[in-house]
RNA sequence: GUAGAUAUAGCUCAGCUGGUUAGAGCGUCGGAUUGUGAUUCCGAAGGUCGUGGGUUCGAGCCCCAUUAUUUACCCCA
């Protein structure tokens, strides 16, 4: 006999686990439309053409390739098994398991673009699956849940963004959360006052390390991969600026015009450096857009400021991010952000859709699942949906309550009546460990007084009622 | 891909310096209670100690290999 197994990274999810996860799926659904987000669903599988280069050379490696149907190996050749997987991958495979929404997406609206009304706003609630190593918050079967927005540059919607996000973070009862938001204009500043050229993912990815590795950390990781003690001073003076949301902004501006910084990456020449700080703060793209978003949301009547961070460290992997660039974190909770997103200048681009500008985010589902269940905010335990069970004895009295199951059933109460003649004892203990909260007792006796015992099992109290009024009265509870 | 940790009952884990018949809690099943759960009491079932080699008079324990799981790095939801 084998021992039975399900590939790593991959989850069974119990009637309890997916009762919650459903819980889950509804807050944010729920959240999405009502902000006007349509519902998409996409295949499963694309074409690996599509996926392929969209994630960088650490994504393509993470992609999970399907081999063709049929005689896979028909048109390998030995010199392509001489040269190596690069030569065979595309002979062998033409498509692949989605690795997230966002591209998917993108095709689709390429795909459509003559039948979409734009603005378009589509979500989107799939599993995406990625072949990296599994660890804590790390799956390689996973569900995200997005919400993009093609075809406006309204920062309206990367207000809309924080607004859902703290909508659904308060409807799951997270309260304790830490949404980051950043520009990638503002990364880019950084960047010129360092001086650098073509090193800008290193230093991104040296930054976004600031919190795990700490300050010296970096500094180390910096001096070994070239940049100057001075350029990284710099760097440090520009990201620990401190203060509220509209004081980073304010002095971060000082800091870029202090080290010399033009919005284009050019040098300023005297006459521009001696022009108003208000004129060169409308230059700095970055700048300007995150104190656009701030008043849209004061506007929106947005109150929790003291949970939204100004992050200048904060970076993002992805490369197609262009504009304001979001990510979510679960105080209190180790584990990795809970949702991401920003806006994208040209991700159709690669589709033959230039020029269409998007913004979106996404959530995790499986990490806020861990999160909540980590903070012990799961509230149901129910292994079922079943609210009624009711008992019997033999074959006749399970024949009487046939009835009476079809009525409740009628009325809206999902009810169960218990297979088989076992004892009592038997049949309470199914209802307790299940959690159903009523059970209808009908033997012999009831039956012959045209009545049935009902039992709040939370309590403890049973009720003789008439046969015609048990409906009824478990309507009412 | 790099580095570490772990693997003993259905689950969570003990198991001393290598020494007789490998234990506990929870869960499961039966009984105390011919028709009442969660609480209490009594009892029972359940293990080729991940797998394969080796050392030894003797291995759950030591050594080697292998597989699986897991944590950190990289990257990310």
């Amino acid at each position: 006999m084998q021992k039975p197994s399900i590939p790593k990274g991959t989850r069974d999810f119990g009637p309890a686990q997916v009762a919650r996860r459903q819980h889950i799926f509804n807050v944010i659904r729920r959240t999405f439309e009502s902000f006007g987000f349509a519902p998409l669903e996409t295949p499963t599988l694309e074409n690996l053409s599509v996926l392929t280069g969209k994630y960088g050379d650490e994504g393509d490696q993470l992609l999970f390739k399907v081999l063709n149907s049929g005689d896979f190996a028909k048109d390998v050749t030995a010199e392509d098994l001489a040269t190596g997987s690069k030569a065979l991958l595309p002979k062998v495979a033409e498509k692949g398991l989605r690795y997230d929404l966002t591209v998917p997406f993108a095709r689709y609206v390429a795909m459509n673009r003559g039948t979409l009304t734009f603005p378009f706003k589509r979500y989107q609630m799939q599993p995406v699956w990625r072949a990296d190593r599994p660890q804590r918050g790390r799956y390689r079967e996973f569900y995200q849940c997005d919400a993009d927005v093609v075809g406006t540059d309204s920062l309206l919607c990367e207000a809309e963004i924080v607004l859902m996000m703290a909508q659904v973070l308060g409807g799951l009862g997270l309260h304790d959360f830490t949404i980051k938001i950043n520009h990638r204009g503002v990364l880019r500043n950084i960047y010129q006052a360092l001086g650098g050229e073509g090193r800008e993912t290193d230093l991104f990815v040296a930054i976004d390390k600031l919190d795990k590795i700490g300050r010296d950390g970096v500094t180390k990781e910096l001096l070994e991969r070239g940049f100057s003690e001075g350029t990284i001073e710099t760097l440090f003076a520009l990201l620990g600026v401190e203060g509220s949301y509209e004081e980073k902004l304010q002095r971060l501006l000082a800091g870029f015009v202090t080290a010399g910084v033009e919005p284009d990456g050019t040098r300023p020449t005297e006459a521009e450096d001696s022009a108003a700080t208000d004129d060169i703060t409308a230059s700095y793209r970055g700048l300007t857009e995150l104190a656009e978003v701030r008043d849209l949301l004061v506007a929106s009547g947005f109150r929790q400021f003291d949970r939204l961070e100004f992050d200048p460290t904060l970076a993002r992997g992805l490369s197609y991010y262009t504009g304001c660039i979001f990510e979510v974190k679960i105080n209190n909770v180790q584990m990795g952000s809970v949702s991401g997103g920003g806006r994208y200048d040209n991700l159709t681009g690669s589709f033959g859709l230039p020029g269409v500008s998007g913004v979106g985010f996404s959530f995790g589902v499986d990490r806020l699942y861990d999160c909540l269940e980590a903070l012990d905010l799961f509230t149901s335990t129910a292994e079922t949906p079943t609210r009624c069970l009711i008992t019997h004895f033999d074959v006749a009295s399970g024949r009487a309550a046939l009835p009476l199951l079809a009525q409740l059933r009628a009325a809206g109460i999902p009810s169960e009546l218990y297979p088989d003649a076992s004892k009592l004892q038997k049949q309470f203990k199914y209802a307790d460990a299940k959690g159903i909260p009523l059970v209808i007792v009908l033997g012999p006796e009831e039956i012959a007084a045209g009545v049935a015992k009902v039992k709040i099992m939370a309590s403890g109290t049973e009720r003789v009622l008439p046969l015609g009024e048990v409906v009824a009265a478990m309507t009412v509870e």
